[in-house]
DNA sequence: TAACAAAGATTACCAGTACCATCTAAATTG
DNA sequence: CAATTTAGATGGTACTGGTAATCTTTGTTA
């Protein structure tokens, strides 16, 4: 049963974005073909009709999850004072908020594990996502350009570890790590 | 063809050590029994007889994971003044011989993401393994109680989010992060 | 409007995996 | 040393997941 230009797109568009969200939520060997379709309200069978193989779709779905997220961040910075946006961004990440919905979290805190293990596809994909991440970072960082890149990158860091061993720990341990890491450096 | 207690107990670690280390190289749902048994050099149907299922032989690797690279840390802690402690566990976290052999790494570094999606019975054990590292490496921090766990837990955090980030990275950003990370805060 | 193209459904295939029943040979034990 | 226990091997079951062939229906286009 074909379906209009603009109904295929939106397809499309709905495989891509379940896929980012259940990516995150499930992890990447958890998401199979047929829930990220079964999510899109279409069946598995016309998955490679919108992509060659998985690891096409995931990585599709990596670069969603970037501009996601990058994107808020860069609005951020240009609406405040650079501190603000620092400090809005940095308790944004540690918050119950962020970190209790997977699927809409920052990809880096919930995906980075996997992909030390994913192929180069999906390593160079996800490898791009970072660098967007740390340069959107540096923008809310005052000094020299290369200060600024090492200032952000050391905060990102710990924004991301704080955040994946708050999502591996008990409620406790979580709390501790989390409080630590809340002021800026 | 029964073997005698001694050796059951060496199979019974060399279950347990193998699957440590696929595990840290392979992830969660890359480790199968049948790999684990064959790595002890023994076939798969036996492994019921040392494990009721899967996840226990997990935490137990989890476990054994944890002690292995605890415990270098704490002889690093007695052996040397604190602050060289400190700079030498840093630099090791951040090191190509740490990040090169995932096998052998610290199981924050290469496990926590498939933790964030483990049932309790993986979750608590690695809690504790967490706990144990805050700890450890609190040894090596100066000052009061709290400062010292509050310092500890930010700086382990950085590293975490380092050797995160560098092992799902292309080798340049790698590099670009883990230097930023390199000197003490 | 007729011919065509193609999105999505149906069904199937094959590989991998956790788990289990059963068999066996050797180690314990009385 | 006979009786019993059991670690490990063999083989099998049930299920899941990626991929592909084929069919159906409908949008597109000449």
């Amino acid at each position: 049963m074909r379906v209009s230009r603009a109904a295929m797109e939106q397809s499309h568009e709905r495989i891509v974005e379940g896929a980012s969200r259940l990516l995150r939520e499930r992890g990447f060997e958890k998401t199979s073909v047929a829930d990220v379709m079964e999510a899109a309200g279409l069946t598995h069978g016309g998955f490679y009709r919108h992509f060659e193989t998985k690891d096409a779709l995931l990585a599709a779905a990596i670069r969603a999850a970037f501009t996601q997220v990058t994107g808020p961040m860069q609005r951020n910075v240009q609406e405040r004072a650079p501190l603000e946006a620092r400090v809005a961004y940095h308790n944004y990440y540690l918050s119950d908020e962020h970190l209790g919905f997977a699927g809409a979290a920052c990809p880096v805190a919930t995906l980075a594990g996997d992909m030390a293990r994913a192929g180069p596809e999906l390593k160079s994909s996800f490898g791009n996502g970072i660098k967007q991440m740390l340069e959107t970072v540096a923008l809310a960082h005052a000094g020299k350009n290369e200060e600024r890149q090492t200032a952000a990158a050391r905060e990102f860091a710990m924004l991301v570890g704080a955040a994946v061993i708050a999502r591996a720990s008990d409620p406790e341990t979580a709390k501790r790590v989390l409080d630590a890491c809340r002021p800026l450096a």
